[in-house]
DNA sequence: ATGACGATTTACT
DNA sequence: GTAAATCGTCATA
């Protein structure tokens, strides 16, 4: 058995809505400060398309402080706080200075399930299922404890978080669905284009 | 300086 | 089904 291999700053080099559906069935890891190892496989995401795209929070060209990391080489990783509480892990890809970016949505548990689910618990106070472990953006940050300390760091060199390659292609994981991203309602013409991806056979993903 | 709002989750009716 | 939680960010002044 060899090492699995890491995705790599040019396979990451690519368009939001080629990553999105690529990135289905890959195993996102994440090394906490004491070493311990937690992982899943990726079940749903969504793409965002940059300047063009008005649910994108690069939308209109905008940049911020807080999307700054967006225009920066692919391989980065996007960290936001929303809502006053939640936080969503981006991966950013395209070009650098193309404010591109795929939401990771949700994921099945794999490497330290329960330490994830203490960390769920902790936060919702309320038992957690397996299936509500990361099924969700912000539940996917609280089970991997992500958050904006995290936000800029490198996934193709960093030891904290990285994308390992899993299987051999998309077929491996059953059949996968489309359909239009969540919460976005805003964004007018955009928020109907089919533009999140999700395992259908998957239990994790964030609906039902 | 101020006000509106959010790439969500949870609980409650 | 609806609404609360909760605060950083952003546009406007």
């Amino acid at each position: 058995m060899t090492a699995a291999e890491r995705w790599s700053r040019a396979d990451l080099a690519i368009a939001p809505e080629l990553l999105a559906p690529a990135l289905l069935g890959q195993t996102l890891v994440r090394t906490l400060p004491d070493g311990t190892r937690l992982s899943g496989t990726i079940v749903e995401t969504e793409a965002y398309l940059g300047a063009r795209d008005l649910a994108a929070h690069s939308a209109g060209g905008r940049r911020t402080a807080r999307n700054e990391v967006m225009y920066g080489p692919p391989g980065l990783a996007y960290v936001y706080f929303t809502y006053g509480m939640h936080h969503c892990f981006n991966v950013v890809c395209g070009a650098p200075e193309e404010p591109v970016a795929v939401l990771i949505r949700a994921m099945a548990p794999l490497e330290g399930i329960d330490r994830m689910r203490a960390h769920r618990i902790a936060r919702a106070g309320r038992s957690i299922v397996d299936r509500e472990i990361a099924s969700g953006p912000a539940r996917l940050c609280q089970a991997l404890s992500i958050d904006r300390a995290l936000n800029g760091i490198d996934l193709v060199t960093s030891e904290e978080l990285f994308i390992e390659r899993a299987g051999d292609g998309a077929t491996a994981d059953g059949p996968v669905q489309s359909g239009p991203r969540i919460g976005v309602a805003y964004a007018g013409e955009w928020a109907r284009v089919e533009l999140r991806w999700w395992l259908a056979a998957s239990p994790h993903v964030s609906k039902r």
